[in-house]
DNA sequence: TCAAATTAAATTGTACACAATTAAATTGCG
DNA sequence: CGCAATTTAATTGTGTACAATTTAATTTGA
């Protein structure tokens, strides 16, 4: 009956570490007025500018249940607006405002700190992001 | 500014690929009645038979507003009873019930299964493995 | 000794996460 | 064309997570 010992799990590590790295994330993203999920909502947009609400789920792993009350409250706080498609107007259109962009500036230094911090060498970092894409991919 | 690409973030496919794990979980769980956290919960109480909230909480990397709502449904499911240390009133003992033990056996099946559909040979899941734990341990 | 500090669980408030449902818009097929 | 099937966002309900506060019990130090 090993295997129901929390010692031998795979899915507890990978549960507590990514839990435990978003802690680490709280403090420097506080300065930013962001959650996590908010900050990789934003990073989307600094990379797109421009994106369906659908999209951005198909990217974060998200769903409109979680999207919907996140986005309402970047809009409030100036950085995007929602609008309707209107080739289509089920779709609902993200776009980044000029303040929104203005936070990358501030947001551009975290990556580095966070990895900083968690004292993987190159090969480890490599090895670790190699195997949780694969993960991913079949997931 | 690639640091601040999605792409190129460590945090968040250790976020994906948890929250992706646990989905898998779910439908093998929601046999058993049980979701993600109880489940965890109930793999300390399969090792241990009896601990205190805050001894649990350091296991599982929890704390008492996650665990005091989550120990209460337990209870009421019959699977665990919870009783104040007689030695130091602060502390509350939380006890596996016979049928908390029987659950064990209809949960046996399930590491496996999980571990199957992941598809890693023995080395990627040692290197995961090892990888996460070492992350955890500075965290 | 006994008040201050510490510890532990519970509570409160906010923010995800996601399953399931709803409602509106669009597509596709007979 | 016209209606059924599909797609999309929003809503509803449940269950974590966790910071911050509260309350009660215990420990500690002047």
């Amino acid at each position: 009956m090993d295997s129901l010992k929390l010692s031998n799990q795979m899915c507890f590590p990978l549960y507590a570490t990514s839990k435990g790295i978003v802690k680490r994330y709280t403090p420097l993203l506080n300065e930013l007025n962001l959650t996590y999920t908010q900050y990789i909502t934003m990073m989307v947009l600094w990379e797109r500018k421009q994106i369906g609400v659908k999209q951005l789920g198909d990217h974060l792993f998200l769903d409109s249940g979680t999207l919907t009350p996140l986005l309402k409250k970047l809009e409030i706080q100036g950085l995007l607006t929602r609008t309707r498609s209107q080739a289509d107007e089920r779709n609902l259109i993200v776009e980044i405002t000029e303040q929104g962009e203005l936070l990358k500036e501030q947001a551009a230094h975290i990556p580095a700190q966070i990895m900083k911090s968690l004292h993987l060498n190159e090969d480890e970092a490599a090895t670790l992001y190699q195997l949780l894409y694969k993960l991913l991919g079949q997931l």
